[in-house]
DNA sequence: GAGTTTGAAACT
DNA sequence: CAGTTTCAAACTC
């Protein structure tokens, strides 16, 4: 099997190929125009430096560091499988309308971020991936959309392609290629099958009939295979063929005897399908926009075509128009405006009639957010602190003072807050709300060392306001306090030199708990698949209505929860459901030890990729 | 495994 | 934007 991955060793070997590809290369990637306009709705900046950042963004998870993380397939994989439904995260931040997907946070070769609908078949046989996905390009470099490692935003590692410059080897080239992506189509690293925003609501996935709400972003164009064959991204992803469509002689759609001879007849398929939905709604949970078309219902050219308008397939025009008010009705601003957990974006299995949510909707809640925050700004004021102490240490040492004393002193300090630190964010994270007060407060406002404290950066005191809205806001206790601390904190901000070492500190430090965080969640998530797909697998006798929604009880994604927990945190003792979550992340932090954190080289990547 | 079919992506 | 070509996956034999 050709490895074309890695150090290109098989580049030398495909001498013809890559003459021939060669002379792509001039025509694949044009001369790199100005960077484009992008949408970061989120970054607000639209500088050209943009481009670069978008790209960047879209950099494989693998070249992440950290622990590879099990992706969402059933079978640990060294890197994750490309699976098209799933993981998001590793889509690219451009945006337009929707807000930014997430960015790529994690390690593993990732599951297509945008929900590419194609599948190998082995794959699907039961179910269960067996092994990621891998391409077999030839001409392409692996730097257009019809590798699904590059659709996918992720390198090619262990595919049978020839002359594959997507890898860590050829960037350069990678990233022209994916900007010169991005230039013609904007969308084009977003996921093809955005679910209804209604989806985000529980219990609203599915109408009365069945329907599946998730669809085709561009809808297929499918001519001869009746929308019945993995050729057509609709049904290869599992989804009803919708008014985006411009297929004709479709017969993938609710009602369809011919989709349903096809599914219900084999009910492997439905366990593979099965396996799909949830690929479909972890990629839905971490970073489908769910930009849905306009809801209007277009008639499908095939539909009319063949059977005009007298409509010799009721059933299917209903499902469309069902479709359609179900989107419209959901065109309301919704919670897919905030990626992530609340968001049940879902994807169907239109046979069996099981509704799928994103995987992790359960696991997060705003809640779940604001302690994030909370632990990050923490650490933010942690690592001011350590930065101030460190200095001040310095700078007497440099005036002469008693170097033993003065060390010995600092050190003593040092390991006061480390240990104050530990417990505050243990406190924080074990403790809900309650908690993330009192931590708040004595990580904050501990006295007169608020006082000696280094400003927080920009990025942080911009945080720290929104924390203080919502942390502080009912703390009555201590207005003053607050109002000192913010009165310290800004007048504070630019002095003197060294403030940009603190301000990059302090960002790098939450930009790389940050990380730790999502890395886990997507962890989560991926468990939670797991054992979905177990439960699939193992449990023909399932009630199906127990499948709806994850197919998961709330007992059942309680358990998921504190298992993974348990195995990351150090207390096994029921936590509130909302602390849970990021007591992985204290936890992480805490094997940082962070007094260590503050040196760049260390705990990770100054830049953490993403 | 080779050849064919298919439809998305890329190109004109 | 429509038509054509290229491409790689899906499919068939």
């Amino acid at each position: 099997m050709e490895k074309s991955e890695g150090g290109e060793s098989s580049e030398a070997s495909v001498s013809a190929a890559v003459a021939t590809a060669s002379q792509h290369v001039a025509v694949d990637f044009p001369a790199k125009k100005l960077a484009r306009q992008l949408d970061f709705t989120v970054f607000g900046g639209q500088s050209p430096a943009a481009v670069t950042a978008v790209t960047e963004q879209i950099q494989p998870l693998a070249m992440t560091s950290g622990p590879q993380i099990v992706p969402v397939k059933l079978t640990p994989l060294p890197r994750p499988q490309l699976q098209p439904q799933q993981h998001m995260v590793l889509m690219p931040m451009k945006q337009t309308a929707a807000p930014p997907t997430h960015p790529s946070i994690r390690p593993p070769k990732p599951e297509s971020p945008r929900a590419r609908p194609r599948q190998s078949a082995s794959e699907l046989k039961d179910g269960t991936p067996k092994k990621q996905k891998q391409c077999n390009c030839k001409h392409s470099r692996c730097l257009k959309l019809y590798c699904e490692c590059f659709a996918s935003g992720i390198y090619c590692d262990g595919c049978n392609c020839n002359n594959c410059h997507n890898n860590v080897e050829n960037e350069p080239a990678r990233r022209e290629a994916v900007e010169a992506t991005l230039e013609r189509n904007p969308h084009a690293f977003r996921p093809k099958i955005a679910s209804s925003p209604h989806g985000a609501r529980d219990n609203t996935e599915e109408t009365g009939d069945g329907l599946v709400l998730a669809k085709h972003n561009k809808g297929c164009h499918c001519k001869k295979s009746g929308c019945l064959k993995k050729y057509c991204e609709c049904f290869q992803a599992n989804i009803l063929c919708s008014e985006n469509c411009k297929c004709m002689d479709c017969k993938n759609f609710e009602g369809s005897e011919e989709r349903q001879a096809l599914f219900h007849g084999d009910h492997a398929n439905n366990m593979a399908y099965l396996q799909q939905a949830a690929n479909a709604a972890i990629t839905g949970a971490i970073g489908s926009s769910g930009y849905g078309s306009p809801p209007v219902n277009k008639k499908r050219k095939g539909q009319e075509l063949f059977f005009g308008l007298a409509n010799k397939d009721p059933v299917h025009r209903q499902g469309q128009l069902l479709q359609g008010n179900h989107m419209k009705s959901s065109v309301l601003p919704s919670l897919s405006s905030i990626p992530g957990p609340c968001v049940g974006n879902t994807a169907t299995v239109g046979p069996s009639k099981f509704t799928y949510r994103s995987l992790l909707a359960d696991l997060i809640q705003p809640q779940d957010l604001k302690e994030l925050c909370s632990v990050l700004v923490v650490y933010s004021g942690e690592a001011a602190k350590m930065l101030a102490d460190e200095k001040d240490a310095s700078q007497k040492q440099a005036e002469g003072q008693t170097e033993a004393s003065l060390a010995s002193s600092t050190q003593e300090r040092v390991n006061l807050k480390d240990s104050g630190t530990e417990k505050d964010i243990l406190d924080c994270s074990s403790s809900g709300d309650q908690g993330e007060k009192i931590c708040m407060e004595e990580s904050s406002l501990d006295g007169a060392d608020v006082s000696k404290r280094r400003p927080m950066s920009p990025g942080t005191l911009a945080l720290m306001c929104d924390e203080s809205d919502t942390m502080f806001a009912a703390s009555v206790a201590s207005p003053n306090d607050l109002a000192t601390l913010s009165c310290n904190t800004s007048s504070q901000l630019p002095r003197g030199q060294g403030m940009t070492e603190t301000y990059a500190e302090q960002e790098r430090i939450v930009l790389t708990k940050f990380r730790d965080c999502l890395n886990r969640l997507i962890t989560l998530g991926e468990i939670k698949e797991t054992k979905c797909s177990k439960m699939a697998r193992g449990a023909d006798s399932v009630d199906q209505k127990d499948m709806i929604g994850n197919g998961f009880t709330t007992t059942e994604t309680r358990n998921q929860h504190d298992s993974f927990n348990n195995g990351v945190s150090k207390s096994a003792l029921p936590q509130p459901r909302t602390t849970q979550l990021f007591s992985a992340v204290v936890a992480t932090a805490n094997n940082n030890a962070l007094p260590k954190v503050h040196r760049p080289d260390e705990n990770g990547d100054v830049n953490p990729k993403i």
